[in-house]
DNA sequence: CGATTGGTTAAGCATGTACTTAAGTATTGC
DNA sequence: GCAATACTTAAGTACATGCTTAACCAATCG
């Protein structure tokens, strides 16, 4: 079992750059080959792949090969890890400016 | 005016580190001083002082030096706007799903 | 004033990242 | 079977990152 923080620095690390934000943006319209994935991308095959690598170690996508088609899909986990540390950070901080409104409130 | 995308890659670069995610973190708590930054980190102070700098530069963090010391504090409308990436992105994914099912219902 | 505190700057170094091209391996279409 | 398709692997390269130590500066304390 993966720890927590490993796992979000993976997937923030996978989300840091633009060409696997695409990928990932792509893959929430819908499965996608590798190919597909690609298309709109100015880079070699290779390199998508090697993106493809990352998002899938950081376990934001998974991907399985028919024949010599890969098909990539989202897994929304990932994203759902994320969303949740960045809640709670919002939640101390606005919990924090309440105390002190309140605070000042008083005097 | 920074363009979203360059946003979005330094905000989600910043909190791929665990370091600078303890200090994101410890910031939610309230403003901090560098050196309050860097007690609980087990590096030298140029080195937190390098990450700190990463945090600004993705707008997570404002700090300002009044005498001989800099009090740091969160800004969490960056944090806000990765939030928002996220959630559209799971907003699309889900929508899909909706629309498959409805389709399946109806065959 | 002289020492301490809090931070800053510069330089160097090991490792990681984001590509590339070249060459390969399975499917699948004709 | 032969060629085209859809990746896959390997190797190389340029640049970025995450640290370090050493030296420095400016505000405050005794």
């Amino acid at each position: 079992m993966l720890n927590q923080s490993a796992v979000l620095d993976r997937v923030f690390h996978a989300l840091a750059d633009p060409s696997r934000r695409a990928m990932v943006d792509r893959l929430s319209r819908g499965t996608a080959s590798v190919s597909e994935l690609a298309e709109p991308l100015r880079m070699s095959l290779p390199a998508v792949v090697q993106h493809l690598q990352v998002l899938q170690d950081s376990g934001l996508v998974t991907s399985q090969k028919v024949g010599r088609v890969r098909t990539c899909r989202l897994d929304p986990e990932a994203l759902t890890q994320v969303e949740g540390w960045i809640a709670q950070r919002k939640r101390t901080w606005e919990s924090r400016l309440d105390r002190l409104g309140h605070f000042l409130e008083e005097q």
